[in-house]
DNA sequence: GCGACGCTTCGTCCACGACCGAAGCGTTCG
DNA sequence: CGAACGCTTCGGTCGTGGACGAAGCGTCGC
């Protein structure tokens, strides 16, 4: 009994569309401001500042204050997590009523390439773990993952040398799954790690705006050079 | 944008308390018949009966008529594992406003031993997981565990031969976040199993209208002697 | 067949909460 | 210091959707 009403209340934080929209910007890790999580729910200042007040007060946010501007971002890493496994659920529920309106709910930006929470998914994301596990750098299974002896040796290679990471095994390699390819893609520290030295590399750059990445045109050549994929084609044709 | 949407739909699913109670009565993954679950959300038929037809819609649930009843269940494991994940969220989450009523929010019984979709939870179930993993029956790790080689015999010791099962690994046997006690226990196919065995060797019994699992006089013995559990001493003192 | 039962549909009522504009408060910049 | 800016609080409006009783429809049991 009690316990469903708890669970009432985390639904219905997320329940509202305007909410869901700032929940879904922030789920990159970053921070945004008051001012531009209202601009992407498309409510005015002050509907955006007492849903976010509800926020924080549930739990889902946090806030710091920075001169005129306050920056929210997801409370937590296992909150990330629960509003990932929502929207897979969505993403796969959905199709079920058909009568719906036409508008594809997925974006084909963020299908490309987005960020997920502090790792990469989309079509790129699945691409990348794919090509890692064909190139035998580390083995998925359904509920974890690890790195391969030459895998170690392949990620230094790449400028990711693992030894000053603590734990070695579990945790730190984890497949994820992708809402929109509904596929996994590469999560935990690895994940984290792999990420970071895309960006590092000049290969993504993040947008300032959403959670969609652009890949840039070195990167077009190094993901196709190291891992065979075709990643942001689109976009260079589109530019 | 258009997958906040998605999700803001899974949440107002799940975000009214009517709702959340049933999903909740539902979460040990047997059907319940309309009128079960309409007691249990403490509305009127007529008002379950809507929001049933939203769960199903929605793709939460899935019915089944027999006779004159109308038997509900939770859609898919995925499904449960989302409620469950946002519990996790909810009771982690609900101590941060402590001007709270007074009422605790998770019954007693059910905190003692509880089934969570197939196996079992509460301080049973992660007291379970602690034994087994100290007898060196089973390895967990933070998202995946396997079962040992000395693993294997003690199991088939135990009534439950591992060798008809297909996949031998991993998602066979998974650490699950318990919400109440906020520490693992045993989940995916060995959770199931070890549920069903100690329901078989009559140890425990699942109530009829509710998630809380009775431990018997025969269970606190065999508890007691097969992992140095003192399950259910509570419920004796009770009787 | 008739009544009891389980569930659903319909009509109505009501309350919660989402929304905005205006005004207030603190910070930053010229 | 005053103006612009970012955010929050307040007050008021409005619509959605949750609640129930009554009535309708199929199923079961005597």
């Amino acid at each position: 009994m009690s316990q469903g009403l708890a669970l009432s209340e985390i639904g219905a934080l997320v329940g509202d569309p305007a909410r869901a929209n700032m929940l879904s910007a922030l789920l990159d890790g970053r921070a945004l401001s008051a001012s531009e999580l209202a601009w992407s729910a498309r409510v005015s200042p002050a509907t955006a500042s007492g849903h976010l007040a509800r926020l924080v007060e549930g739990g889902m946010l946090s806030a710091v204050r920075q001169g005129r501007h306050r920056y929210f971002r997801v409370a937590s890493a296992d909150i990330a997590g629960m509003l990932e496994h929502m929207m897979v659920i969505a993403s796969r529920v959905q199709p079920a009523d058909d009568r719906r309106r036409a508008t594809p709910r997925i974006s084909p930006a963020l299908r490309e390439a987005r960020t997920c929470y502090d790792h990469l998914a989309g079509r790129l994301g699945v691409g990348l773990a794919d090509a890692l596990v064909a190139r035998e750098v580390v083995a998925l299974a359904e509920e974890a993952g690890e790195v391969t002896e030459s895998g170690r040796a392949w990620l230094a290679d790449f400028g990711l040398p693992l030894d000053r990471v603590g734990r070695t095994r579990r945790l730190f390699c984890r497949p994820c799954l992708d809402w929109s390819e509904r596929r996994p893609h590469l999560a935990g520290v690895l994940g984290a790690l792999l990420c970071q030295r895309c960006e590092a590399l000049g290969w993504i750059r993040r947008e300032h705006d959403s959670r969609a990445v652009a890949v840039t045109a070195a990167g077009r050549r190094g993901f196709a050079e190291q891992f065979g994929l075709d990643a942001g084609a689109a976009n260079a044709a589109g530019r």
